[in-house]
RNA sequence: GGGGGUGUAGCUCAGUUGGUUAGAGCGCCAGCCUGUCACGUUGGAGGCCGCGGGUUCGAGUCCCGUCACCCUCGCCA
C-alpha cells in the first residue's frame, strides 16, 4: 500500500503518528514561508503544511505541485495551531506536518477545478467526466447509489431471490419501445435486440421452477431522452411465483421501508396508500400523481350542463368534461401575464383555453368569464370550496385533455407555490389500470403494461366483449409523481394468453411465431406468477433529492443519446460493415475512426 | 418531428439604441507574502463573440439558415 491513511480520516487522536497519504491536489495556498495543499481523495481533504524547514527537495515539489497533481505525502500528523483549526472540515483540527512529497503524477491545467464553487455547463462536464466526477458532490451520487443497490440486493437476498442474468443479445419484438438493433455477423439481414426489460427470460425463470429471481438488469429502448429517462437504464428487476398482486407489493413496500430508513431516516408506515387508475385520473389527471401536496381536481360537469356559458354548455353536450382546481390564496399572487402563462400551459396540453376566477373580498367572482358564469357562481364556489382570495382554473374539454391540462397545472402550481417540503417524501401504489389502451397510429388495442399482464380475473369475461372496462392485474409504483416501479401479475395459462394475444390483433399464427417460446412454456406447467422492475436510476435520483438522472449515472448520455465523452455513437470501418452485411443508406458527416 | 431556452476568454457570466481598442470574477503565468483553508496582493498573457450566409458605411448586437447542449410535447409495452 502507498498510503496509511486516506484524505478523510485523520483525527486529533492522530496526532503524532507517522502517516503516508495519496491523493489530488484540490488547493495550493503558498505563503512564501510556509506552503498548504489540501489533498483530496475519495474520502475528504486533508490539509497537508510544508514550512520553511522542510527538506529542499519538497519544498521544490511544494512550489511546483498544481491543482489536480498526484500526490503521496508522507509526515507526521500535527495539531493545528491555536486558531487556525477549519469547522468546516472534519479533518480541520489535525494537519499533515510534511516531510517528503513525492509526485506520483502531474496534471495539466483542468478544464474547470472539481474543487470550484461555479458549477460548469453540463456540457463541459460530460466532456471531462472523469473531472466532474472527481466533484465530491458526484461521488457521493454515486455512493448513494451504490448503497441503495446494496440494500435492494441484500433484501432480495434474504427473501430467498436468487440472482440470475439474463441475455442482452436477445430477439426484437415488434411491442414496446423502440429496440436497439446489433447486427449478426453469421446471419446477414438479422438482429439482435438489446433488452427493453428482461421480461420474457424471468417469466421462464418461473416455469423452471426458481420460485424468486431478482437482477440488477440493464435495459436499452431506443426512445427520446428526458430528464428522468436515459436510452440505457437500470431496473431492479424481479419476479416470483406462486403470489398474488399483494404479495409482491408486499415485497415491494419492505424495500422502500427500508431504503426510506436506511438512507433518509425516514420512517414510512405500511401499507402505502393505493389509489386505482380511474381514482388518480379523476382526482389528479394523470396515472403517477405527485400526493406530496393537494390542489385535487374537482368536477363541475354537472354544474357546468346547467349554466348558460356557451362553452360549459357545448362541452357537456359533446360528451365532455368540466373540471377545475382550487388554488388557495392564490388570487393576488397572480398577475394577468402569470395566468396567461398558466393558459399556455393549459393549451400546450390540448385545452383550447382556460377560465380563471378570482374568488373576490365580497364572495363574488372576477376574470374574463365571470359575467358568463353567473348562473352558477354560488354552485362553483361551493364545489370547488374556493373563499375570497382564492384563485379557480377551470378546463372545459374531453376528459383526456382536461386530465393533461390540469394534471400539467398542478405540476407547475405545486412547485412555483412551493406546497410541499424540498425533502418531502410520498409514496403510493396505483392499481387497477385498463388492460389495454388506444392504439394512436391504428386504432386497434395495445396492452397498457405489457402484453404479458394477467386481467383482473373478474374482468376475464371483458376480455373480448369490452376490452376498454377490462382491467389489469398491474400495479405502479409512484414516488413524488414519478414512476419509480411497475409491475403486473402475468398470464400463466397459453389460453387467456392467446386470447389477449388476439385482442392486440396478433394472430395465433404471428404469436407462435414470435413467442412460440412461451406459449410452449405456459403448455409444460407454468406457475402463477408475477413481479415487478423498480427503476434504479429514479430511486437514486428520488432519495438522494435530485432532479437529474445524469447525476446519479457515471457515464449518462446527452439527450441525443450521444455520449460526450467517449464521442459514441462514431462511424466505423467499411470492413465491419462489410463483415456484418449492413449498408449504411446515408453516411454520416463524420469521417471514421481511423 | 414540434415548442421553448442557452451558446462571448480555460470556466462562470456581463455586454445599453447597431458605432472607435469586447469586459468582469475565477482559473492560468510571473513577482511579493510564515498560518492559510474560496488566502491576500501587484503585474501579465489569454477572444473565429458556436458555425454559414444576409442586411448595413459599420454586426457580439438585426434577419435567414445550421450545429451542439438543456427543458418540454409527441414517444417511452
Amino acid at each position: 500500500m502507498q498510503r496509511s491513511h486516506t484524505c478523510g480520516e485523520l483525527r486529533i487522536g492522530d496526532v503524532g503518528k507517522a502517516v503516508a497519504i495519496c491523493g489530488w491536489v484540490d488547493r495550493v495556498r503558498d505563503h512564501k514561508g510556509v506552503i498548504f495543499i489540501d489533498l483530496r481523495d475519495r474520502w475528504g481533504r486533508t490539509q497537508v503544511v510544508v514550512g520553511p524547514a522542510a527538506a529542499a527537495a519538497t519544498l521544490v515539489a511544494a512550489r511546483a505541485a498544481r491543482a489536480e497533481w498526484v500526490l503521496r505525502v508522507t509526515g507526521t500528523v500535527g495539531a493545528r495551531p491555536a486558531g487556525t483549526n477549519n469547522p468546516k472540515l472534519p479533518t480541520g483540527e489535525i494537519e499533515l506536518v510534511c516531510g517528503e512529497i513525492e509526485i506520483l503524477n502531474q496534471a495539466e491545467t483542468p478544464v474547470f477545478q472539481p474543487g470550484a464553487v461555479e458549477l460548469p455547463g453540463e456540457e463541459v462536464r460530460l466532456t471531462n467526466r472523469w473531472l466532474d466526477l472527481r466533484r465530491p458532490a458526484m461521488q457521493e451520487n454515486l455512493f448513494l447509489r451504490s448503497r441503495i443497490v446494496k440494500l435492494l440486493r441484500d433484501h432480495c437476498d434474504e427473501l430467498g431471490f436468487i440472482d440470475v442474468e439474463t441475455p442482452m443479445l436477445g430477439r426484437s419484438t415488434p411491442e414496446g419501445a423502440r429496440d436497439y438493433l446489433v447486427p449478426s455477423r453469421l446471419d446477414h439481414g438479422c438482429f439482435f435486440a438489446l433488452p427493453q426489460s428482461p421480461q420474457l427470460y424471468k417469466q421462464l425463470l418461473m416455469m423452471a421452477g426458481f420460485d424468486r429471481y431478482v437482477q440488477v438488469a440493464k435495459c436499452f429502448r431506443d426512445e427520446d431522452l428526458r430528464a428522468d429517462r436515459q436510452p440505457e437504464f437500470t431496473q431492479l428487476d424481479l419476479e416470483m411465483s406462486f403470489v398474488a398482486a399483494d404479495d409482491v407489493m408486499g415485497v415491494i413496500e419492505g424495500l422502500v421501508r427500508r431504503t426510506a430508513w436506511e438512507i433518509l431516516g425516514l420512517d414510512v408506515s405500511l401499507p402505502l396508500p393505493r389509489l386505482s387508475y380511474d381514482e388518480c385520473m379523476e382526482r389528479f389527471g394523470h396515472d403517477a400523481p405527485d400526493l406530496r401536496y393537494g390542489l385535487e381536481i374537482v368536477d363541475l360537469t354537472a354544474l357546468a350542463a346547467a349554466s348558460d356559458f356557451r362553452v360549459f354548455r357545448g362541452t357537456v353536450e359533446g360528451g365532455g368534461r368540466v373540471r377545475g382546481i382550487q388554488v388557495p390564496g392564490a388570487a393576488a399572487r397572480f398577475s394577468r401575464k402569470e395566468l396567461d402563462d398558466l393558459t399556455a400551459l393549459a393549451v400546450e396540453a390540448g385545452a383550447k383555453g382556460l377560465i380563471w376566477l378570482k374568488c373576490e373580498a365580497d364572495g363574488g367572482w372576477s376574470g374574463p368569464v365571470a359575467k358568463n358564469l353567473a348562473g352558477i357562481a354560488a354552485g362553483l364556489q361551493d364545489r370547488l370550496g374556493c373563499e375570497p382570495g382564492d384563485l379557480a382554473l377551470i378546463v372545459a374539454d374531453s376528459f383526456e385533455v382536461t386530465c393533461k391540462s390540469l394534471h400539467a397545472l398542478r405540476k407547475r402550481l405545486g412547485a412555483d407555490l412551493g406546497l410541499y417540503e424540498a425533502h418531502a417524501m410520498h409514496f403510493s401504489w396505483v392499481v387497477d389500470f385498463p388492460m389495454f389502451a388506444r392504439d394512436a397510429e391504428n386504432g386497434g388495442w395495445v396492452a397498457m403494461h405489457h402484453p404479458f399482464t394477467a386481467p383482473r380475473p373478474g374482468d376475464l369475461d371483458l376480455l373480448e366483449s369490452d376490452p376498454a372496462a377490462c382491467r389489469a392485474l398491474a400495479y405502479d409504483l409512484v414516488i413524488n409523481g414519478s414512476e419509480a416501479g411497475g409491475g403486473t401479475i402475468r398470464i400463466h395459462d397459453s389460453a387467456t394468453q392467446e386470447r389477449v394475444f388476439r385482442i392486440m390483433g396478433i394472430s395465433p399464427e404471428l404469436a407462435r411465431e414470435r413467442f412460440g417460446f412461451l406459449l410452449d412454456a405456459l403448455r409444460s406447467g407454468a406457475p402463477p406468477h408475477g413481479g415487478i422492475a423498480l427503476g434504479i436510476d429514479r430511486w437514486v435520483m428520488l432519495f438522494g433529492g435530485l432532479d437529474n438522472i445524469r447525476d446519479v449515472i457515471a457515464f449518462p448520455k446527452t439527450q441525443k443519446a450521444a455520449d460526450m465523452m467517449t464521442g459514441a455513437p462514431a462511424a466505423v470501418e467499411p470492413k465491419q460493415l462489410t463483415e456484418l452485411g449492413v449498408r449504411v443508406l446515408v453516411p454520416p458527416g463524420k469521417p471514421a475512426p481511423p
